[in-house]
DNA sequence: ACATACTTTAGAATAATTATAAAGTAGTTA
DNA sequence: TAACTACTTTATAATTATTCTAAAGTATGT
């Protein structure tokens, strides 16, 4: 990247404060994570196929990987497990819960549940985060 | 089993409600599983490796995967993701909480946690269950 | 432009889980 | 109880998600 241009300043500062550089590759993973009004649920199998889909030249399976999980751990994205043992990520890291409907994942803002009473963290220990799955079915 | 003493008669039942016969094999993971005053956390893996160790005559890799699958879809197990993508079953089936901390999972009583509010759900749904995760950090 | 450390990539390696198919066993029936 | 049939067990192969490896390529500081 001799030039880069502005419009991708954004979606580079992700990459950097991520502590990776950006590649040709990354910044076209982190606009396409981000570059979006709504938030987005993926599994890495998911985020490769739909961006290697419209390409000539595919975006390599550890290239994937390695960008969604600096992204992960810099807090740029949040992680959570499926049922069927696969990573789901979320471009919505602001604390807030999930509908689970079939495999489908659904965004609960966080004021939308509130409690009445939590228990205590063991001694030693503090509460980290508290999340929320509910999990739906036909009303039939 | 030609002849199968009472004492194995609920640890059978819990096979026989879930469409198994109560073979060697499955008894005695029946009543590994269930034989126990506390609540027992465990993947498929830890099972596996924990009865076999003090076994002559190992039980295979696929009974033990075919015995948890059958016992949670008949309810006597309640199955849950941990972060590194493996399913971890719960022998407590009645609805509660977790706490994660660092890998190890411990129970929280449902009546520990009540709510003030919570969201409808999207029409044409209802709610099946509510599951809370508690985060947990060391206090320093 | 150079040097160097970081990247990309294809493909191998691992881990968890599921499928296969041959040999064994439970439960039913005569 | 003998015999039959459908269900089981097992070792092994196959699959899926993910991580590792090492060779070839690239970003960045000087």
């Amino acid at each position: 990247m001799t030039k880069m241009n502005n419009k991708n300043k954004i979606f580079i500062d992700k990459l950097r404060s991520s502590g990776l550089r950006p590649t040709n590759q990354r910044v076209e993973i982190s606009k396409f994570l981000f570059n979006r009004k709504k938030t987005f649920h993926f599994t890495v199998e998911e985020l490769k196929s739909s961006m290697n889909l419209k390409r000539q030249k595919k975006i390599s399976t550890a290239t994937f990987y390695n960008t969604v999980h600096a992204l992960k751990s810099a807090g740029h994205l949040k992680e959570f497990s499926l049922e069927n043992n696969t990573s789901c990520y979320d471009t919505n890291i602001t604390s807030h819960h999930h509908f689970f409907d079939n495999g489908k994942v659904i965004d609960i803002k966080s004021d939308k549940i509130t409690f009445q009473k939590l228990p205590e963290a063991p001694k030693g220990k503090k509460i980290k985060n508290v999340e929320v799955v509910i999990r739906l079915e036909n009303n039939n």
